[in-house]
DNA sequence: GTCATATTTTTACGCGCGTCAAAATCATGA
DNA sequence: TCATGATTTTGACGCGCGTAAAAATATGAC
């Protein structure tokens, strides 16, 4: 580091020899200015460390180009996947992201909203967590800035709040044909109800077995489900099942790939996948999302995929355009397909 | 929300009736106030709509109270768990933290740093990436706010930046050494050379083999490891193994437990787990690290758990030492003990 | 070389809040 | 009730940069 330290943009445009309405013009858009003036900027800023302050072009700028992203867990690879994908989003237009976990909790959730208010944020994607959810902390943030929430619709709905999400009766629909398909229909284990997804899919499942004239059963949890440990939920819940040889010759749609990757767990445990190795008994699982994990289970888990790039892509599209002012009073719900990924477990 | 929306420090001093001064320090410390002062503006807040400006206080404290992460991955559950803990310990001590993901790349790496810096940080807890990271980009960083590396240390050693991480010669170690006293001896299965622990892990592995005098073995991946996707690796080399009957009987420590998921994933294949369904045969696997997942695994893998929140709790508090102005120039190195998770794999 | 137009420079103010010093007010005990 | 120290108010300046208006200068076609 044999390049000076710049501090301030004053100081960088007495040595670069600009003026410093020029250069802040230049930081906004290099092609603001005569493209001479640009290339001269370019090479002096290269020989010099100088960073911009980030907090005050921000406060002063109309627009912070800062987008918050909430999620309920940082250890679920569904989410984990959807701000990896959000990142890049935004990277490329030039947002920057500030990630926060509600931990599950509404309490830390509304801290999280609340601190996206304070950043004067341009713009907030949110998973939310379904119960219990602080509704005044989100509609005083809509009043703010624009929210679009994914993955799962808040459990009040908000009338300004766009959403981005798999449309569960497609994914969960395509699964069960699938299933009926090769096999016997399936019987259904939710996830705990811990947000709409839980409600939903379930609903999506009775509504394509009433379609294809089957009869819709759903598995009552033996146990209590209310934290996001979801493999240890359905890993406690089948495990019982199949302690009790329940459910041992069934066809188990499972409302996510963290449940059903509990449920494999339970099976092998009770030794039902033995025959051959993959899927040679009756017992087939199937889960939802195409965690990144599901192919390396044992048996490799047959799920729908979600488009979670389309979702982090349309989540910061219908932000952007917000911000552009557009459809500053109807709200959009956009829902994306997810695509089968039959593998061994069904 | 029929609260009124109170925008300025100075609106909320008129409506609340103390100055704007008084409020000031008021958020800064409650108890900076007298208690009945305190009392009344706590009262009052409660009554109307006001989050103060971020951008705005953290331009003119002298701490922001920002401290940046950036991870490698967001979709490695160990990262996950990692920033999870930061972000409470975080939380607790009144930091506001900036996540950002390198995503395995050394440019996107240094344009992380940057923008810590631009953002005027307190600090920053960095899981570097390994090979060919931008050693400038940290040494400037460095001269702005403490940094401290976690999970692995930079390739070059930075003089003035602390570290955090596990001791890679006591958690292999006691691995080993566990393998021994049940089974034979292991071989080694690296991770790709993406970071330190890469290399330091075979080497803990070798010498400890040395010490107990054992005849070490790597094992040679026939395909190439470049990237994250650490499953796909362990995968993509065991099942080329397996297929030709090498290492079957083997016990195979693996450098960490997305490669044993791989690995676990590849043996199941080629049946090699069949008698009994558990840890029957005479193949062991062991990973690192204690992956959430790593229980639901089948069989589940044995592996040592690293202590994350340890780990973060240090980053923290390495970061506000220097903040307070302690250690301002020796470096500190930091390293946690990893405790065994015998299952059922080995 | 001239003139119309495009850029840049100068100058100045504003953003919302931290912070300081001096003046005003308050709380407390004798 | 008064003195005294603690707290608050007043008033003012600063932070680094955005931005607007007017003046100065550069550019390019003729």
């Amino acid at each position: 580091m044999a390049k000076p330290k710049i501090k301030t943009m004053k100081e960088l445009s007495e040595t670069i020899g600009v003026s410093r309405p020029t250069l802040s013009r230049y930081f906004q858009d290099p092609s603001a200015v005569r493209p001479s003036t640009s290339k001269k900027i370019q090479e002096r800023l290269s020989e010099v460390d100088y960073v911009y302050n980030f907090l005050t072009t921000r406060q002063n700028r109309k627009s912070t180009e800062l987008i918050g992203v909430i999620v309920p867990s940082y250890k679920d690879l569904f989410f984990a996947s959807l701000i990896e994908s959000i990142e890049q989003s935004a990277r490329d237009l030039g947002y920057t992201i500030i990630t926060q976990s509600s931990n599950g909790d509404s309490g830390v959730e509304a801290h999280a909203v609340r601190k996206l208010r304070s950043m004067s944020v341009d713009g907030a994607i949110v998973a939310p967590i379904g119960v219990a959810a602080d509704h005044d902390a989100f509609a005083a943030a809509s009043e703010d800035f624009p929210l679009v929430f994914v993955d799962s619709r808040p459990a009040k709905s908000m009338p300004l709040a766009d959403f981005v999400g798999t449309d569960n009766m497609q994914s969960i629909g395509a699964m069960v044909e699938y299933l009926c398909r090769i096999g016997d229909p399936p019987v259904f284990l939710g996830m705990p109800n811990l947000n709409a997804n839980a409600e939903e899919r379930e609903h999506a499942y009775r509504a394509k077995m009433l379609e294809l004239n089957h009869e819709a059963k759903a598995i009552k949890p033996a146990v209590a489900g209310g934290s996001w440990e979801f493999e240890a939920f359905g890993y406690a819940v089948m495990d019982d099942c199949f302690g009790r040889r329940e459910f041992t010759n069934s066809t188990i749609l499972c409302a996510n790939d963290r449940v059903a990757i509990g449920v494999i767990r339970a099976a092998n445990k009770h030794g039902l996948f033995s025959r051959g190795g993959i899927a040679g008994g009756d017992l087939r699982i199937a889960g939802h999302d195409d965690h990144p994990l599901s192919q390396y289970m044992f048996p490799a888990l047959t799920t729908v995929a979600q488009d979670v790039e389309g979702i982090a892509d349309a989540a910061i599209q219908l932000l952007a355009q917000r911000a552009r002012g557009e459809r500053s009073t109807e709200a959009v719900e956009v829902f994306l397909n997810a695509v089968m990924k039959p593998r061994e477990s069904a």
